[in-house]
DNA sequence: ACGAGGATAGTCAAGTATGACTATTCTATA
DNA sequence: TATAGAATAGTCATACTTGACTATCCTCGT
């Protein structure tokens, strides 16, 4: 959860937005780096309101209904700041939920098997062409797409290298 | 959520087992490549247990309080090798949380951001070395301990280039 | 013979996450 | 100039997760 506040917090310290604006960015830009929903966002841009990390302001842009507008606050930016520290010193096992299958794939039989972890592996290499697609940054979000590159090849990699040993 | 349920599934296929037993093997042996926590485990089982893919036996061992002795069922051998061809197939861009502080690391000054980045090479070192002591396993758990490694170097690897380039 | 601490076996309240849904406004085109 | 569909801007019920807690039983050293 923390790293879904320090993302919102960091986004809001750049420039104040509405939820649409935030949520939109997300999906364009991010989807590759994070995986905060919009229902998530909102209900955390709540939360973040309630403790005072987020200030909010109601605007009215001609006849649309009117929006609101997060900002963050002085006690947001320290709170940014903070969870900026722990978050870039933390180094978690990465644990995605792809590795469980892995641990079962000799219940299948040897050519479902491989089928499955070829399909895996097609899939792997579609994520990776799209990461390429994407024009580079100009910002530090640079850093978190290159991260991502190098453990999806270094997966599809290793993945290559499981398939060879089916045989 | 799915992969939860595979992997208890997967567990129980092997060998019926009550709740303790299976999260005592999961903290263990599988605490690197799965974060399924105790609590979430037996709110699972108890779900499983509605949609009929797993049935409870309470069975009493002398004088110690009765347990819950959890079996998979047929309904849940199907479901288990249904989860386990979807999950195998698929390949999710490996969206971590520590990610979403590298797209903020530059609001750190350089020396607290070196020093960060330090102490997070530091834990990854220290994650990679635990995972080396893990004697291996007879099963295919070893693909999904080996995946592990292979991805927590990958991330290292990158780092250390990180760490050099912020000179 | 007994008390501390670990192993055993969970439960629960509170926090988080999200798919599906609602509702309005704009815009391009037929 | 209707009107279908996209963009805008969220909400909500439901499901999932987990830290903290409870409670009993066993064992080992004194």
């Amino acid at each position: 959860m923390d790293h879904h506040a320090l993302l919102l917090l960091g986004l809001l310290k750049n420039q104040a937005q509405h939820g649409y604006q935030l949520n939109d960015f997300i999906e364009k830009n991010l989807a590759r780096v994070t995986n905060l929903k919009k229902a998530t966002a909102y209900a955390l841009l709540e939360r973040l309101r309630e403790s005072g990390l987020v200030a909010v302001k109601l605007e009215q842009e001609g006849n649309r209904p009117p929006r609101k507008v997060y900002a963050i606050t002085k006690s947001g930016e320290t709170e940014f700041l903070e969870l900026l520290r722990t978050e870039l010193c933390n180094a978690e096992p990465i644990s995605s939920p792809e590795s469980t299958a892995l641990m079962f794939m000799t219940e299948l039989e040897p050519d479902e098997r491989i089928d499955c972890l070829n399909t895996r592996l097609e899939k792997l290499n579609q994520h990776i062409a799209n990461l390429e697609n994407i024009p580079t940054h100009k910002s530090a979000v640079n850093f978190a797409l290159e991260r991502q590159m190098v453990l999806l090849k270094a997966d599809r990699d290793w993945l290559i290298g499981v398939l060879e040993r089916q045989q």
